[in-house]
RNA sequence: GUACCGAUGCCUGAGUGGUCUAAAGGGGUGGAUUGCAAAUCCAUUGUUCGUCAGUUCGAAUCUGACUCGGUACUCCA
C-alpha cells in the first residue's frame, strides 16, 4: 500500500509519509520561457505528471504547482533582441510550452505561479532573510550569506571547503564569500525592474521558487521535483532561503526531493548550451505526442535516457502493439478492477517504476489478443485503465493508426482516397483478380499505407 | 581538486545475494493462419551482465583495483 519515493536528501528510497494525508503538496520547477522547450525539458514534466496521477489516486486532494519563470537574463536578452517586452516574449513561449505539454498528454497543474506576479513575496522573503542576519546588501545587490546556514550543502552532499570557488566562473568582488548567492540585483534603465527597499532591480534566480512555495503552498511542502542539474546550486539555495526566512530556521522546507536524470545524445547531456537537442515541437512533426511520452517512460526516471531516432521508432512500435489490442474495443468509462491494473499500481508505487509498469501493459495486450467476447472486452477496459495510470492509451485506436505527420499540408493520400482504393481492391478480390488486388496493395504500401484483410473487411494503417 | 552517476544480450531497457538457465518491447529465424500479405498466435534466437581480483555454499547483484563514458561545483530539466 505504501508509496516509496527516492529522496535526494537521504539518497535512498523512502516510504512517503505525507504532512497531511488529506492534502498533498507538490511543486515542480517549470520552464524559463525564452524559447521552445526540448525533449530533455519535457522529461520532468511527463515523469512528475505520472507522480501527480498516482498521488491523486491515493489521496483525496493533491495541489500540484509548477512555476513559470518569466523574468531572467536570458529572457531579457531575447526580448531586447526582438525589440519586444519580456511580457510579450514570455507569454508567447509560455503558450507554446502549454501546447507542447498538452500534446504529451500531461495534466494541467493546479497552480502555475509566474515570477513577475510574485515579486512582492520575493521582496518579503528577502527582507526576512536580512532581518534574521542571513543576507546582506552590497553594491545594490542583496546576497545570501551561506556561512550563516549550518545545513548548507545537505541536499547536494557537498561542503563549501571542497568546492573550488570560481572554478568556472569569476567570483564577484562584492561577495563576502565565494559561495554567497544573489537574492536581488540592480537593473539599469534598459532592463526590467521593480522598486524595492534596495532600489530598482530584479530577483535572483533561486528566490522565486522559495517565495512562491511559501506563499502558495506553505512553509513546508511534501514533494519538490526537478531535473538533476537543479540540485546544485538551485535547490540547495532554495532550501537555504526557504528555511532561513522562517522564525524556526530548523523548520523543513521540503520533505521529499525528487530529481530526474538527463536525456543524453550519444551519451552526452542534452542541453541548450551544448546545442545537441531536439525541441518537442520538431519531434511532434514526425511522431504523435504519445510516442514521445511513451519513450520518456521506457527508462526509469532516475536513469539517463539516450535519445535517438531509434528510441522513437521502438516506442511507436510498442504503442502500435498496445493500440492493436484495443482495436474494436467497446467504448466505456466504467471503472473495473483487474489484477494487472493492481500490478501496474504496485510498480508505480515503487518509486515510479515505469518500465515494469509498461511490461504489464504488454502482458495485458497479449491476453487481449488471445481472448474474445466478453472476456476480451473486459481485458480491453483493464488495459485502458492501466494505460490511464501512465497517461497513455486514451486515444481512439482507429485514429491512432490513421495518424498522419504534417496533417496540415496535403501531401500523401487522404483518408477518402485510401477508402476508394480499398473499395476498388475489394471488387478485384471478389472477382478473384488477385493481380489487380495486390497491385493496389503495393501502391498503397509505397505511400506508407499498410492493409489488413480480415473476415470483417479491410482496415488500414499509416505505417 | 571535491562530490556523484553509468557500463546488461543485435537494439531499447528492467533486474541490486539464491525464484536470473536476465522482465518487457523492438529486431532476426521457423511454424500456424491468409489466395498472397498484414495483424495475431506458437516456437526459437542470446550461459551472459565493462576488466581483473576478492567475499560467499551461492553474485549481474556485495568489496577492492582498473578501464571507458558522463554529470555537478556557470546558465541548465
Amino acid at each position: 500500500m505504501t508509496i516509496k519515493l527516492h529522496n535526494t536528501l537521504t539518497q535512498q528510497k523512502d516510504v512517503f509519509v505525507p504532512i497531511n494525508p488529506d492534502h498533498i503538496t507538490m511543486y515542480v520547477c517549470g520552464p524559463t520561457v525564452y524559447n521552445f522547450v526540448h525533449i530533455g525539458n519535457a522529461r520532468p514534466v511527463v515523469i512528475f505528471d505520472v507522480l501527480y496521477r498516482l498521488l491523486s489516486r491515493h489521496f483525496p486532494k493533491v495541489t500540484y504547482a509548477r512555476n513559470i519563470t518569466d523574468v531572467d537574463d536570458k529572457i531579457n536578452k531575447a526580448a531586447a533582441e526582438n525589440n519586444e517586452s519580456i511580457k510579450q516574449l514570455s507569454s508567447r513561449f509560455a503558450d507554446a510550452f502549454h501546447e507542447d505539454m498538452a500534446q504529451l498528454h500531461t495534466l494541467t497543474p493546479d497552480l502555475e505561479p509566474r515570477a513577475t506576479d510574485n515579486i512582492d513575496a520575493m521582496i518579503e522573503t528577502i527582507q526576512a532573510l536580512i532581518e534574521k542576519g542571513h543576507a546582506y546588501e552590497a553594491e545594490e545587490h542583496v546576497l545570501f550569506q551561506v556561512s550563516t546556514d549550518p545545513n548548507y550543502g545537505q541536499l547536494s552532499n557537498r561542503n563549501l571547503d571542497d568546492m573550488i570557488a570560481g572554478k568556472r566562473v569569476e567570483v564577484e568582488p562584492y561577495k563576502r564569500a565565494p559561495g554567497d548567492f544573489v537574492l536581488w540585483k540592480p537593473s539599469t534603465d534598459d532592463l526590467p525592474g521593480w522598486d524595492s527597499p534596495w532600489g530598482r532591480g530584479r530577483p535572483g534566480w533561486h528566490i522565486e521558487c522559495s517565495a512562491m512555495i511559501n506563499k502558495h503552498l506553505g512553509k513546508t511542502i511534501d514533494i519538490h521535483c526537478g531535473g538533476q542539474d537543479l540540485i546544485f546550486p538551485h535547490h540547495e539555495n532554495e532550501i537555504a532561503q526557504g528555511t532561513c526566512c522562517h522564525d524556526q530556521g530548523s523548520e523543513k522546507f521540503v520533505n521529499y526531493w525528487m530529481h530526474n536524470g538527463y536525456i543524453t545524445m550519444d551519451g552526452e547531456k542534452m542541453a541548450k548550451s551544448v546545442g545537441n537537442f531536439f525541441t518537442v515541437r520538431e519531434l511532434l512533426e514526425k511522431f504523435p505526442g504519445e510516442v514521445l511520452r511513451f519513450a520518456l517512460l521506457t527508462a526509469h526516471y532516475r536513469s539517463p535516457l539516450d535519445w535517438s531516432e531509434d528510441t522513437l521508432i521502438q516506442a511507436k512500435a510498442s504503442l502500435d502493439r498496445l493500440y492493436g489490442a484495443l482495436r474494436n474495443a467497446p467504448p466505456s468509462t466504467t471503472d473495473i478492477s483487474h489484477p494487472k491494473i493492481d500490478q501496474v499500481e504496485v510498480h508505480l508505487k515503487d518509486d515510479l517504476a515505469t518500465p515494469q509498469a509498461l511490461s504489464v501493459l504488454h502482458a495485458l495486450a497479449g491476453d487481449i489478443n488471445k481472448s474474445d467476447g466478453e472476456e476480451k472486452a473486459q481485458l480491453q477496459l483493464a488495459l485502458r485503465q492501466a494505460g490511464d495510470h501512465l497517461g497513455l492509451l486514451s486515444s481512439n485506436s482507429d485514429d491512432w493508426f490513421k495518424w498522419q505527420a504534417d496533417s496540415s499540408n496535403n501531401e500523401g493520400l487522404s483518408d477518402g482516397d485510401i477508402d476508394a482504393l480499398i473499395e476498388e481492391r475489394l471488387q478485384a478480390r471478389t472477382d478473384k483478380n488477385f493481380a489487380r488486388s495486390d497491385e493496389i496493395r503495393d501502391e498503397l504500401k509505397e505511400q506508407g499505407i499498410i492493409l489488413e484483410d480480415s473476415k470483417d473487411g479491410t482496415r488500414w494503417t499509416r505505417g
